[in-house]
DNA sequence: TCCATATATATGGTTTTTCATATATAGTGC
DNA sequence: GCACTATATATGAAAAACCATATATATGGA
């Protein structure tokens, strides 16, 4: 899966204009998606669903476009669908990412606390 | 003028959520007003409209919205009405904004350039 | 089959843009 | 001082474009 791509050149990494990515940034279910996943390395959809309590489509969705923007890739591991963001992500996107989850940990806290607390999580991740 | 404010307490600069700041650099007319003035300290509208291009109702627009969200604040000099960075703007959202400035030359050099062969400036402005 | 995830469509709501006009200040001549 | 004109900026209202959500349905792996 994953075949978006930033763009058709391997090597650099340009393509993502600040407007678009800020608009992927300007909506509380992406931004949650994306500073958890900075903060987590890697999420499933059932996770995402659990940590930001909303439905299940709702998240897809806002991954989907995340996706298609080259923000996040996923992989699919038996029934899971994990996302983190892209690994070819440009850096001043990680950095504003990385900021912007530190500088706002109460945009986070609760979402967090749904996490660490969430039952039967598929992975053997934190917390 | 400028009698926006972030909030009421002078104290906390807290009440900029991240989802509205994103909100405010997600059209390609607010962040250039953004990054230009991050980049000259100050700016006049009849300035950003010869920089971005545009009509200047649509600049004028944006810089209201930038106002009343608290992002830039506004002094009057004589006809010109001169924009800045607001100077209370939280730390996290400066360094956003010039990080961003910094990592997409290919963003703002048109309106750099503009803005530098602009006849009849009013002020005493760089360049 | 069931479960996790994705997508299509319709709909409601928000944002952006444009045009025309209004307000504010400055300058000039009287 | 007052009237007139010019320039800079702001704003009201309407149209257009865009975005987010819900419901229902589909897909794909175990």
């Amino acid at each position: 899966m994953s075949e978006a791509v930033l763009n058709t050149n391997p090597g650099a990494q340009n393509s993502l204009d600040p407007v678009s990515f800020f608009k992927n940034l300007a909506d509380e279910t992406r931004l949650l998606c994306l500073l958890l996943l900075a903060g987590q390395g890697e999420l499933c959809v059932c996770e995402l669903v659990a940590a930001i309590d909303d439905s299940q489509p709702k998240i897809s969705r806002h991954l989907a476009q995340l996706r298609s923007a080259g923000l996040v890739s996923d992989r699919r591991s038996g029934l899971w669908v994990y996302y983190q963001l892209h690994t070819q992500l440009p850096a001043w996107c990680h950095k504003v990412l990385q900021d912007s989850a530190a500088a706002n940990p109460a945009f986070l806290h609760a979402a967090q606390a749904r996490l660490c607390t969430m039952e039967n999580r598929p992975a053997k991740s934190c917390c």
